[in-house]
DNA sequence: GCAAATTAATGATTTATTCAAG
DNA sequence: CTTGAATAAATCATTAATTTGC
């Protein structure tokens, strides 16, 4: 397409930044790229990232920090087995609230939207953003394939999908109906990055002026 | 660019206690059977929370600010939408770039080289990271795409799709040849939001040496 | 009664499809 | 028409319930 007068940037791409210190390396925590599976993310040895820096992250019992972030987590009344959290696992109350909202129509909540559900979501146990967008995704379309399922094997009932009971969600009268199908509703969700700041995490509030809420994202696949 | 610190977070939005004192079985007992019985009654116990404050969400009429919910809002007063357009127009530059990454077997970015990346195009244009990872889904999308579509109407060489010339982007020498179909990788994106401000889009980046940002956001569309 | 194997459910990603701006 | 942007569908991967064997 065009005239690409990139000159020799690919060469230093990646490390105009990458120069100082080895642990600005990707840690292997939010691999976004096929990265060849090597079936066994278990062992720290593999996983190897594109950075150089291996060692940083290879064995992280000389003290720097586990994936469980001892830092905190005493938000989960339920303690039970929390390995550091492969993938989110809902609670119940966290379910509840969330097939209450949808019930009451939401289907793809906006960022603000998704922002709030998980702050109060979070009190319940932990969560992260993404979780709340995709419950939303999976559970839209699994009711709906669950749907068509339905009305597949029994053929009957073209109309009325559902009862819809309608919890006491009439807030001020005015809900939207749950729009069964979404006919592509030109809708832009915030977008952001976390530029991962695995051992960092303990100088979070070192700078005091910092807090956007990144979420601190789940180490790794067990 | 762009990058602000959120301070303020659902303030006070659902604050309430969140005192476990429903949880009986404290476990989530999950149903493994689905009830298919009844059209969405999965609400198992339903431990009800507390208090939960559900019209925060449906219709924030109270709320400190609004929501882009799906009730009322069409086109919410976040005009600012687009400070300078609608949608990302990107320059010969960045897509040279881009192209040359794509050559070179990037395929899907994560987060921290498309924060890298957009940090790079941002020099020559006004860019977001969201721009970054679209083009290359709808790179590659539309690669292959044309290459069916071309296979199909010449009905040859149903191999070699591309030469891929791999430039020299051996980042640190283990560069994954490119994985021309990624069958499936499973990943970890990293996931943020951000709570946008109307108003404070005043992008200064007097962070200095932090490369942590999140990119601002892109209200919504429509 | 517990623990390993099975299986159903579902969280998390990637791919395909669609819409709309320029 | 081209292509950025967003959503829905497909599907991989992991967890928890159930079953099975001791």
């Amino acid at each position: 397409m065009g005239s690409m007068k990139v000159h020799q940037f690919a060469r230093g791409f990646w490390d105009q930044q990458h120069e100082p210190s080895l642990t600005l390396g990707c840690k292997r925590l939010r691999p976004l790229a096929p990265k060849l599976a090597t079936t066994d993310t278990t062992s720290p040895t593999h996983a190897v990232p594109p950075a150089f820096d291996l060692k940083s992250f290879i064995r992280p019992e000389s003290g720097p920090r586990k994936l469980g972030s001892s830092d905190d987590k005493r938000d989960s009344p339920q303690v039970e087995t929390h390995p550091g959290g492969t993938r989110w696992n809902p609670t119940q109350e966290q379910i509840g609230i969330l097939e209450m909202l949808y019930k009451g129509g939401m289907r793809t909540p906006n960022a603000q939207q998704i922002e709030q559900i998980t702050a109060q979501l979070g009190k319940y146990g932990k969560i992260e953003g993404k979780n709340v967008f995709y419950w939303f995704q999976n559970h839209k379309a699994r009711e709906r394939q669950k749907q068509k399922r339905s009305s597949l094997g029994l053929s009957h009932c073209p109309r009325t999908p559902a009862p819809i009971t309608t919890i006491s969600l009439e807030t001020r009268g005015e809900l939207e109906r749950e729009q069964e199908d979404s006919p592509y509703k030109r809708k832009c969700r915030s977008w952001g990055f976390e530029s991962l700041e695995e051992e960092s995490r303990s100088c979070k509030e070192a700078e005091g002026d910092r807090t956007l809420e990144l979420f601190p994202l789940h180490p790794e696949g067990r």
